[in-house]
DNA sequence: TTATCATATGAGCATTTGTTCATATGTTTG
DNA sequence: CAAACATATGAACAAATGCTCATATGATAA
């Protein structure tokens, strides 16, 4: 019997909690508007539709995760994309949807 | 204003669903295991040590979804992963991990 | 055909998750 | 410095999720 999972059991809760972050509507849609180009907090609600504390709630999730980084802009808060990573995993994603 | 991910929000909203597949623990165990090779319900549940009726409400959803394919043999249904995306995604995300 | 075996399913429950609302924090700039 | 502005945060609540338990389903094989 296969316990391959049992031995990489950590590796595999966390690609679980890594996917878990892409698996949420407003945070995929946020990536994908961030992949395109840096944007501040107050952007990024208007781009979604959304309250900036929701963005913000999320922002939170996605800067814990790695996934986004930051700076600071005059009075903004600029976010982008951490890392190449990111695009790759959309872009594989997508190209899974399109079959 | 980039407004893209309104232009986009089917397949986003999609690609989210998609993920969301892959970002439980059980599930992506579930995958794994089932990319090294085919196996029946029972023998899934005792790789990953849990009970026959979870693995079998989360062998619902991945084969919903069509990350798995099914076939009967003898008194077993053997599942396995239905196309190569599956590995590809579980593969990208594994280079993330070991970043 | 009928008993048995493997899998599927439904209801219930506890946990997790995402949003809202109110407010705090901390820079900036006048 | 003080006011204004952009962002962050905490509590509360509703909705979604995953497991368990009991049981249904349906194919196999005797």
């Amino acid at each position: 019997m296969n316990k391959n999972c049992e031995k990489y059991e950590n590796e595999l809760y966390d690609l679980a909690e890594l996917f878990k972050i892409f698996g949420d509507s407003t945070r995929i849609k946020m990536l994908f508007v961030l992949c395109e180009s840096e944007v501040c907090v107050a952007d990024l609600a208007a781009a979604l539709d959304m309250t900036q504390s929701a963005i913000s709630h999320q922002l939170k999730i996605l800067k814990q995760s790695k996934l986004v980084k930051t700076r600071r802009e005059g009075k903004s808060i600029i976010y982008s994309i951490a890392d190449d990573h990111v695009r790759s995993i959309i872009q594989i994603g997508m190209e899974h949807i399109e079959e």
